[in-house]
DNA sequence: GCGGGACTGTGACTTGGATCACATATGCTA
DNA sequence: TAGCATATGTGATCCAAGTCACAGTCCCGC
């Protein structure tokens, strides 16, 4: 299985080569380099993304202009500003590459078109949907329960490979603590 | 449209009388009292609830015995600990009722049954999902950057009819703020 | 109608973590 | 290879919000 796009779908059902020709055929695919800007805040958004390799974080700048990071996403994953994709509005968030990043790129209407075409797909979305809803369940527990360094190590313990992937700034900015914080934490016991 | 289940499914697709009648058939009904535990930790969930009438919270109890709400639920919304259900695992959580509550409930057999036999269901749960990952990717948002000011505020606007019938107590527990502060909050300009 | 529990308000005190300030290291890029 | 931006570590200070303690209110069941 070289396709990380098949295998992905075939962790939930699986597929003819037939079928994965004509799915494949709704993609594009884009290239990106390090710091490269997927989404802007403002734009409108028509795409949703299966990162093939990278890395990219969707991230939200408030009134201060302070960063916070709403998510990771590394390969094998899918990823957009899902309110303003769904809501055809425009993003109030960032998509920005970390690494070099390759996605396949699935337009809005290429999405309804193989929803329609492929009845499966609408369960194979539906799973990615729940998933990522139980996900953003656990991380708002996290945010509400956990100290900083418990948070950090929960963070380590679901996503060792990130961890080395991600500058420490960055991280802090998802975990809802200051860069300076998360830079204590790794010596102390607290 | 008298039935609150009916008219949820078709704000996403018009259905006809046999068709509600048939999908009607996958459900139960139960009925609970203020207080009364829909779910408790450490059950295994096989249930989805459809709330006709009531009001709910999905709350975590951590090491220290203090309770932190996970989300809310009222009339025509869904709920359950959906990581129970989806992984048929145990539940972290506990559902409870803070009114009187009345709700359809759906087997996980039947949810499947009910996807395979109405292929527009899986779309229509897709929906769901869709629209909850959102609020919940809204909501981490809210809890990295809002002050508790903020968040009381940004809470009134989104849910202005669940502020009065939630005690305090349990409000602040759902925006991660402490009991005091929520209520020295309404007079300061802070 | 009485008593005990949940709910809420409020003062006094404490503290975890943010903020500020600076230093060092590690690149890229020209 | 120099030079500037990015990334990180660390000390000193401050303050928002948590915790603790107590009091008043409301409501429900016996």
């Amino acid at each position: 299985m070289s396709n990380l796009l098949r295998s992905n779908i075939e962790d939930y059902v699986k597929i003819t080569d037939d079928d994965f020709a004509a799915i494949r055929q709704h993609f594009d695919q884009m290239v990106f380099r390090k710091g490269d800007f997927i989404i802007r805040a403002q734009e409108s958004v028509s795409t949703i993304y299966f990162i093939q390799s990278g890395l990219v974080k969707l991230s939200y700048w408030d009134q201060d202009g302070k960063e916070h990071i709403a998510s990771f996403a590394m390969e094998n994953w899918w990823e957009t500003d899902f309110n303003a994709f769904y809501h055809q509005s425009r993003s109030s968030c960032t998509l920005q590459c970390l690494e070099a990043t390759t996605a396949y790129t699935l337009s809005l209407k290429n999405y309804q078109h193989l929803c329609a075409t492929f009845p499966f797909m609408t369960g194979y979305f539906l799973d990615k949907s729940i998933r990522g809803h139980i996900a953003n369940q656990n991380r708002i527990l996290s945010l509400l329960t956990l100290s900083p360094k418990e948070k950090y190590e929960q963070f380590l313990q679901l996503y060792p490979s990130l961890v080395q992937r991600i500058p420490k700034t960055i991280l802090a900015a998802y975990l809802g603590v200051s860069r300076e914080t998360l830079s204590r934490m790794y010596r102390s016991r607290k």
